[in-house]
DNA sequence: CCTACCGATCGGTAGG
DNA sequence: CCTACCGATCGGTAGG
């Protein structure tokens, strides 16, 4: 075996979990993070159970794994493209337009993968709800940051940070929940303008 | 066998149903309604599982009447104390604040039954997603008419109601996700404040 | 990465 | 409501 098959052969590796990564985090979309098993990942990656057991070692380990997947890929195509934008209203109104477009672009096929997920395992202490509460901790102090640098420059003048924030990620929530129950585009239209109103 | 016996024996079934049924409603608000199993749930009622399968007949049965269930117990905790209050505005917030006392007093243990079941199932398509679009719908015309009978005594002015309906549903959303995580009450009071701010 | 296997549990049924 | 059972699938392991 030469050097350069010892190295296609581990960048093969390397992709393949990320291929299976990929299906992880649409599958838990629909059946959640708990009804994610083994066995129908590996049907749908088009391979054995060991196979996924090679990769990720047990169930625990996949769900945090695929987490982490989830979490790059919102940041990918929600926050980074926000927060490329000039000042941080702009940042501000982007975060709440690239969110909407997420879900109206199906980013993950079942909705927002972080709504579902908090909702499913909030109620279930553990490795895998504490990992979903760094999330939850991360985009709120995001929010928090842009609302306070906009009322540096003199915007959302006299309002509480904490609770505009969370007059924010409510309306995160409701697209996502009215959405996913209708699949309706109006949902997101009439979000985008709720939004838009309240952060002026 | 008198007709007292014979009215004992189905008083005593129907007891037994609604015990069975409020363990479902408990169970299904930790380990979602797709999580719950027919040999967990008759474990937890202290019967087989063939008791469980004489009383609903399927696991979707056993669903469709847990959401039932689940409403009843809703509408009696939050939607009945509000509505009982003099005037639309003061039955609006009184609504809000039921709301947030429901997820305090832990009525159903595991958060808000709704909330849950809505990101859970909303992703499949099937009677038990129709069934709590059913719920979201009359909540929403619910708010929808206490908003605009505010506006007929002269309050809310200019509100889109529509809008405000879901800035409300979303801050319940957020309480209820916020609460699950973090098992802080000082979220249920910024919830408090924040919406009391919003429809004050 | 594979096949082959483990005990446990799933939804559901038969027969009483 | 019970016991006893069905095939399928669960998470996980052994051995390669």
């Amino acid at each position: 075996m030469t050097i350069e098959n010892a190295r296609r052969v581990r960048a093969d590796g390397a992709r393949t979990r990320s291929t299976v990564l990929r299906q992880a985090t649409e599958l838990s979309t629909v059946v959640g993070l708990d009804g994610l098993s083994i066995g129908a990942l590996a049907t749908a990656a088009g391979m054995s159970k060991s196979g996924i057991y090679a990769h990720f070692g047990s169930k625990l380990e996949l769900q945090l794994t695929t987490i982490d997947e989830a979490d790059r890929i919102f940041r990918a195509h929600v926050i980074e493209p926000a927060l490329a934008l000039p000042g941080p209203h702009a940042q501000l109104l982007g975060l709440c337009d690239r969110y909407l477009d997420h879900l109206d672009d199906r980013v993950f096929s079942g909705g927002c993968f972080f709504s579902a997920a908090v909702m499913e395992m909030g109620p279930r202490p553990g490795p895998v709800r504490d990992r979903l509460s760094r999330f939850q901790r991360e985009l709120s102090a995001l929010l928090a940051r842009l609302v306070m640098e906009s009322q540096a420059e003199g915007r959302l003048a006299g309002e509480d940070p904490r609770g505009l924030v969370f007059e924010v990620t409510g309306q995160f929530l409701a697209a996502s929940a009215a959405y996913t129950l209708t699949d309706d585009p109006e949902v997101l239209a009439l979000a985008r303008t709720t939004l838009h109103r309240r952060l002026g």
